[in-house]
DNA sequence: ATGATAATGATAATACACTATCATTAGAAA
DNA sequence: TTTCTAATGATAGTGTATTATCATTATCAT
């Protein structure tokens, strides 16, 4: 990570435009497109790097592999699309969560996880 | 699944006693009390064919193996422990949760975990 | 432009949850 | 109790996402 390098700028590029969370295979798909010939494993270790300096959060839905986002978002939610599998933020979240908990369970952080169909579907 | 053993009845004994979703090798260890030389093949084979029959029910946590629990329960939700790492149930729900999704995004199911102290941590 | 070395790409290796295999054990019908 | 065979337990095998290895390439300070 001391070098500027195509491939990681192309892997940077592909996840602001797409603008959802991406599989690493997705970001090979889409960064690959810029740099033809782009490997797998120099894309698993720009994501790894870029997320233990912050530039990228991960974003675990259940059952599913890890997905990338830019990390300069706040607290924000995802919806899965049933039919194309996509995943997208949700930038508004529900209040009163932790009033669910059972009496004696102290809440202090929640996942939510909408499924539907996209715009696109 | 024709005949009744002592190893699936210990191993759904112990999913209700526990009275919240276990892992796999949870199931394991409790069962394991019950029959002692319990193997963990047949708890993996058992849970999935209670699974298919519909007795249990897989539980899903972001980036979490699968844990099982009772069937017979309706549409709820989970706490996970930030302490002890153990999944409990929340049987309310939060509503309005559809309002939430962007224009054009049809919402059909959702997901949601909480994360905190137990009241035994 | 050159040299030091960080980064890449191909692919072998790893990790690990889960499944298949198979000899042995034990339900349950007769 | 005998017999049939489903179920078990030990363990080898599998699938697959991720990581390590290493020869080669390319960045960048000089």
């Amino acid at each position: 990570m001391e070098r500027s390098t195509r491939q990681r700028s192309a892997i940077k590029e592909a996840l602001q435009n797409a603008g959802r969370p991406l599989l690493a295979q997705e970001v090979l798909d889409l960064a690959g497109q810029t740099v033809p010939g782009l490997g797998i494993a120099t894309v698993y270790r720009n994501l790894k790097a870029m997320v233990e300096d912050g530039t990228l959060r991960q974003v675990v839905l259940p059952g599913e592999n890890p997905r990338f986002e830019l990390g300069n978002h706040g607290h924000h939610h995802h919806f899965q699309c049933n039919q194309c599998q996509k995943v997208f933020d949700i930038h508004s979240c529900p209040s009163n969560l932790a009033m669910l908990a059972p009496k004696g369970f102290r809440v202090e952080d929640h996942d939510l996880t909408l499924y539907g169909r996209c715009k696109d579907c």
